[in-house]
DNA sequence: CGGGCGATTGATTGCCTTCAAACGTGGTGG
DNA sequence: CCACCACGTTTGAAGGCAATCAATCGCCCG
């Protein structure tokens, strides 16, 4: 539903600028490549969900972004990979050698200006990331995740979450008790329903938006 | 003494690729760009700091980074700049019109190659500090932030700091209060002296190392 | 039916924030 | 030259929120 059958192996880069590749699939909790391994590939998800995540020094993992069908990740501008990936649920991904994006920036600057403005995103996400984590409570996180992610999927009222409280945690820096704990508290206030622990369904968008705004 | 008068009004993309600009002078708390504003300029940091701020839905503001002598910033993807940028001292800045980066970009790999390794640069360095953020206590943040700052003014054992507590407290997402008890407890520790305010000693690195590490 | 894993709920602790007050310093005007 | 004021900083006391420790629940799968 996320995604048609129709979706070749490629990545697009814009008008005239697909790089072909290969598809693959990886099971749940699989590593699709590491940190610090030379960045061969880039990738780009066709079904089931990915993480990106960095270790901090004391070894606790910090879920840097969600990818879902049609995003592309582990585009590097050196040569390693600069964080680890894992598929969330199984997935398809495509791979394209990064050698191909690498000419294709070489010889056409609209790759090239694609590859600028792909990192540029990723880098306002983060700042948006670290403003959220910043000053804001369990609530506001979680709300401000919540309709993040529904807006990706664009499943209406209807959010399936591919990932575990754990994965949310990590992503929100908070714990798994907190998370569900926050879950629960916006299902009493009827700001949320949830009929299973992974399918949430969103009773008042508006009474997100306020929380996630709050102080 | 942290930049000689000789550096000319230029901003370097390496070998051969010099953008030159104006030099422009700034008070301290001046507004030098704003956020939303449109990006004309890219700026080089000649003489005192600079703060890169974004603000949250609720008003509070974040400090995305500071910018010592030689740092360039405001470089952004799209047209408009995505944060503000405030003098933290009064400072020497150099302005060279972005028209000039994009044009270099459009005629030179390495000019475009330059652009996208400053903002993967933004993008790896915004990631750390999520990390820092993500499961660090006040104690590990500030020693962090010491030994980073410390890294970049090469001072030696000596940091002058040209910024507040509140502006430590913005970058840090803490109070000022709390900044300030921290440090007081790093001197009680004897890890850093205090000599005034905005001087600080590290009397051992080895401490602040193993702070910044901890749980 | 039993086992294991993820999720939920409860009780307690600890850390940071908040509120409040005092301190020191630099600048200004008398 | 000194008194005064403003601002940044420090320190203290109390409260709140999330982490931690711990137990139970529910579900999927063997």
């Amino acid at each position: 539903m996320t995604t048609p059958q129709t979706s070749a192996d490629i990545i697009d880069l814009g008008p005239d600028l697909c790089l072909r590749g290969t598809r693959m699939r990886f099971e749940r909790n699989a590593e699709i490549f590491g940190e610090e391994e030379p960045a061969e590939y880039i990738y780009r998800v066709v079904s089931g969900a990915v993480r990106t995540i960095r270790f901090s020094p004391d070894g606790r993992r910090q879920i840097l972004a969600f990818h879902m069908p049609g995003d592309v990740f582990g585009v590097e501008i050196g040569d390693a990979h600069s964080c680890t990936a894992e598929a969330v649920s199984a997935c398809d991904v495509v791979l394209v050698r990064r050698s191909l994006l690498q000419k294709a920036a070489n010889e056409d600057v609209r790759a090239a200006r694609r590859w600028l403005e792909m990192t540029g995103q990723n880098l306002l996400s983060a700042q948006d990331h670290t403003l959220i984590l910043g000053h804001k409570g369990a609530g506001e996180r979680v709300a401000s995740f919540l309709l993040r992610f529904a807006e990706r999927t664009a499943g209406g009222q209807h959010i399936d979450l591919p990932m575990s409280r754990a994965d949310i945690a990590d992503h929100l820096c908070l714990t798994i008790e907190t998370v569900s704990r926050t879950l629960s508290e916006l299902e009493r206030q009827c700001a949320i329903a949830l009929p299973t622990s992974r399918h949430v369904v969103m009773r008042s968008r508006s009474a997100l938006m306020q929380l996630q705004a709050a102080a």
